[in-house]
DNA sequence: TTTTAAACGAGACGGTACGTCGCGTCTTTAT
DNA sequence: ATAAAGACGCGACGTACCGTCTCGTTTAAAA
């Protein structure tokens, strides 16, 4: 169902889609992915409830569709891939820095916030949700990487997923938890911290 | 609530706050975070819901007192602290392992995800999540790395929390969405990368 | 409600509506009253508590169209109007009996009372009572009292509303009230105090 | 328990009583008999709730209780009796239209409507209401009309009580059910109906 | 073109759970 | 010893949504 679909299978209403997609995105941002019903959702949109239930299976399911609707064209970063300007470090810092901007934009987080609870409660979408957002964003984290393993700035044996792992997990557990402020400061010294290598005294 | 109050205000039942808290962590388990109304704790609990909601503000708040009551005396590791054998690599992939164990456990896993889900929708109970269960486990591995320190096999300058959180957070976010299996063989890699740094070429 | 409003806002189910009258009355006749709640009445009508309150806005409300609905066709009495012989005390008499062989059943007397009860403490519903329960009964009297005018049995000066208070309202009284036996005693012996008019002496 | 209790079981406080009985008029005249809960009255009495449970069985008893109590040294009309200027049908008019004006009175008409509420739904409650409140004032009625039997004014074969009930309880029904306005005039025209007889033509 | 089948808006339906109120009982604290 | 205070198990309140199910009404394809 969420999956392509060209031969749609019978007439459906564009308009329709759009409108549910968008009410969700706003509708999220205001109240909250909880306090978010499908009902609400609907009349928002202006639309029967039975049109939403006809083509999503899940709330959860309307909101993965919103978010990648939302960020068409382009998932969060650069569609054509992370910056490489040949400084792998600087590189790693921006986009960390652009990460953070856009997790404290209340525009981009109220929405990402809701989707990830959706996926936490739902092992399914789970699935889709890394095939569809997370496989992307790694992949393109992972050829910057590969980038600069070609460059000779990063050993070919490390493991990029690891790599990758080290670097983005830390801010996206602190953004979820809140356990702590999001700021450049914080991700400047993570990339420091992973990307230089732990000294150990004497080496 | 746990913590000073000791002029109650009035007599309150401990049976039933054990008998809730106990309902609380079985429905979770049995069913999941959404459909464990507190209606059904209540009920579990062969307690007057009134009594569920005069002590706690939410279904998360209930979680949380569940959670910490479940593992008393000793949140998930030794409430001694970290083993300490000498070598810091060795000991770490020990917790990590030991994590990754709690968390393929559907005993400890369900209601940790439950309660998580509730502190990503609730910013004041993430507070509270953060203060009685994610500083005391942050501070305990601190204490452990600051003893490696001592011992000469960390440099006294790095930053103990973004070590931390290199370690830990990507294992919790590989939990928490599902993106890949918790395995030892992830884990052994992550203590590896983190703690022996990232050679580059000619180092 | 019953009255005119053909064109129905939407598509209402007669099933349920019936369905809900009839465990109304059935209800408040086997528990009474302040035990029947609304919660049980949609239960035993098989029906989500919304479908009462989307309809009727009280409990009374549903018990007046209940008792209305019970007594379709004929109002307790006969429909075609109230029986007569020729012989105003005779009839009287026997419609007195009537009354209170109903009132002495309780299949009649609990949803009835039950339905006072809502009315004592409702002033909207005591005006729909009265127009839709009251008022009619009472036009029934006085025609059979006007019919006796005509007949000469009774003054035509004589005040028919009076006529019908006393004559009917202290059964009433003293059933609702219990505070004596309803008999054909008392009814028979009402309707000579009424209706053959007080004597004094020496008239 | 609700019986005279002249000779009290233990030592009971008076204030607390008295508090309890006021509360209850005062709450019952304000929000009306349903709203007014035993909680409700406790709290404004400044009463634990189980004083109220110790020594009344339900919240009509104590509205039977409070009422007499706040009509104390004279039951609505006179103590000493109705009055008897020697004309009965003016005496007849003079009480009734006293009756109406009290139950015109917001004061008394809330607190008797309440109590006869709970009157209706509770049989022992309509004993005791009646035995305490009903029965003497009928004794005083008929008292009266016994005067005016030994003074020629009435029939000494005509049934007291069949006149006092066609007399009162179309007041009574009228108030209760809001059938229609209490004025002098309805009641006027109902001593004249009662106590004149109801003329036929040619008699 | 006309037909016709679907998707659509609207919203009623049987339900579950919400969070609150009040019941009548029971226990604790402070006179 | 009695009263205030109020926690307790319980049941009902009236509301919000759930997901399913008709209803007419568009609407765009096939006939």
């Amino acid at each position: 169902m969420l999956c392509s679909m060209p031969p749609r299978s019978t007439r459906r209403s564009d308009a329709a889609r759009t409108a549910i997609l968008t009410a969700a995105v706003e509708l999220v941002g205001e109240v909250g992915y909880s306090k978010s019903s499908i009902e609400a959702i609907a009349t928002r949109a202006g639309v029967g409830k039975q049109t939403i239930y006809r083509w999503w299976s899940s709330k959860g399911s309307v909101l993965l569709d919103a978010y990648l609707n939302a960020n068409v064209g382009g998932e969060p970063e650069d569609p054509q891939g992370l910056p490489n300007t040949g400084d792998l470090v600087a590189d790693m810092r921006a986009v960390l820095r652009a990460t953070v901007d856009e997790l404290n934009d209340p525009r981009f987080e109220r929405p990402l916030r809701a989707l990830t609870v959706a996926v936490l409660e739902d092992e399914s979408l789970a699935a889709e949700y890394s095939r569809r957002l997370d496989e992307p964003m790694r992949q393109m984290k992972k050829e910057r990487l590969r980038a600069a393993q070609r460059q000779g700035q990063l050993s070919p044996d490390v493991d990029l997923d690891a790599v990758v792992d080290t670097l983005f997990a830390p801010v996206a557990q602190r953004w979820l938890l809140r356990s702590g402020p999001l700021t450049y400061e914080y991700t400047d010294h993570l990339v420091e911290t992973v990307l230089t290598g732990l000294p150990r005294p004497g080496s």
